[in-house]
DNA sequence: CAGTGGTCTAGACCACGCG
DNA sequence: GCGTGGTCTAGACCACTGG
């Protein structure tokens, strides 16, 4: 068995003597911690580094390092997944930020997985949501355009598509089925999301139909940051 | 939108001009790759660093930098997540390492977990998984005592203990419930997996039943290697 | 043994945030 | 403007792997 290197230990006695530091506050500078531990800064960056690995600290640029602390996420049949209700519970401020809702043919493949013809036209609405400014999950909607006419002039800037689905439409969606994995962004989401390269993040697939027509109403890729998101997905036979 | 640093720009050549290196064959020595593109052995390993971020390849201390691949690992509610089968036909070489049962008395939460009264006894098994030599993923096992007597003299450090409560004790054993999440790993299991430092990894939890008596057979948590393992977890209404 | 990746240092300059 | 974290260099020594 090999000795730890410096910066592992260092990464344990961070944690402990800064234990008490509460979330979203500061650590100390990594120049100054530089000279409490008495090693270079370079090790230190590596000390923090393993932290931000672990989700326990998020460093940022211009600004500092702080703690953290993840959501809790649940997603089980019964339990269709509310981002806003979820983290609004936990007090955080979140937001929504939709796109321009774009009307275009449909690809091959989202006709197959929708159920349209040839020559059938989606909407697509591309939404990104916020935790006190901190951009936390992107998320890309498919819609059958046939089933959300003018959707661009109903859905507004921070309106909420399930409530237009319900109150405008008179749809009552329900997620039909979904999927989660561990994945690599492309580089536009990672850049919307703030993240230096391409970290994997979690990415969740759904279907949404309605209950009452049993049309296929949304397909949604969404990307969630895990150093936010502590998504707990629960199966039962 | 600042420029992009070269250790990012590099990780992208890299990929390019490394593109025909087959799985499991190493790029070129980091000492190399800093000649080649003419800048600092650390800003080569920033970009190697990414690149191992996405899972795109494996450095091996006194050895090299390796393309490498994931394996698919579906968990359904049909679908039992079935580690040696999975990965065989994936084309790899699986084995499991089972350590020495022991049995102790059953802490609080598990006698909540397993259904059992106070005094109740639990055998407790450690697994390791290898693929190719690589240790993959660990498992903890909780089995009640009574259920699963002298289990440490029916069980060979390579047998299948599913096989075991099938063949031996005659259980029809169905996995009743299960849970997948990302978590640091404690310490002693992250040097198992042979990590550095507590990165994250898949964390699954399972409760496994019989379909004939419908006994708790087992309360099972094992960490998976997401460089390794791509887990898709799928749910439906 | 030679070659690999892992760690660590000293120093520098930069982009960013916030007051 | 100052302090923060982000990037990059040059150089060194080490532990480990493999022939």
């Amino acid at each position: 068995m090999q000795t730890e290197p410096i910066y592992l230990k260092l990464s344990h006695q961070i944690l402990e003597q800064f234990s008490d530091v509460p979330v979203n506050r500061p650590l100390p500078s990594e120049h100054d911690l530089g000279e409490i531990f008495g090693v270079n800064r370079q090790t230190i960056r590596a000390a923090l580094e393993e932290l931000e690995r672990r989700w326990l600290v998020r460093r940022v640029k211009g600004s500092g390092t702080f703690r953290t602390q993840r959501y809790e996420y649940r997603i089980s049949r019964d339990l269709a997944p509310s981002f806003t209700q979820t983290v609004r519970e936990a007090g955080a401020d979140p937001r929504t930020r939709n796109g321009k809702p774009v009307v275009r043919p449909a690809t091959e493949g989202e006709r197959d997985i929708l159920g349209l013809e040839l020559g059938a036209k989606v909407t697509v609405l591309e939404r990104v949501r916020f935790l006190d400014e901190l951009p936390v999950s992107t998320a890309v909607s498919i819609l059958p355009s046939a089933l959300v006419p003018r959707l661009a002039s109903v859905l507004t800037e921070d309106g909420s598509l399930d409530g237009i689905l319900r109150r405008h439409y008179g749809y009552a969606p329900h997620r039909q089925w979904s999927q989660s994995r561990l994945s690599s962004p492309p580089s536009d989401i990672a850049a919307t999301l703030g993240l230096r390269g391409q970290p994997p993040q979690i990415l969740l697939r759904g279907l949404i139909s309605c209950t009452l027509t049993g049309h296929k109403l949304e397909y949604v890729e969404s990307y969630l940051r895990p150093d936010v998101f502590d998504v707990v997905t629960e199966l039962r036979a």
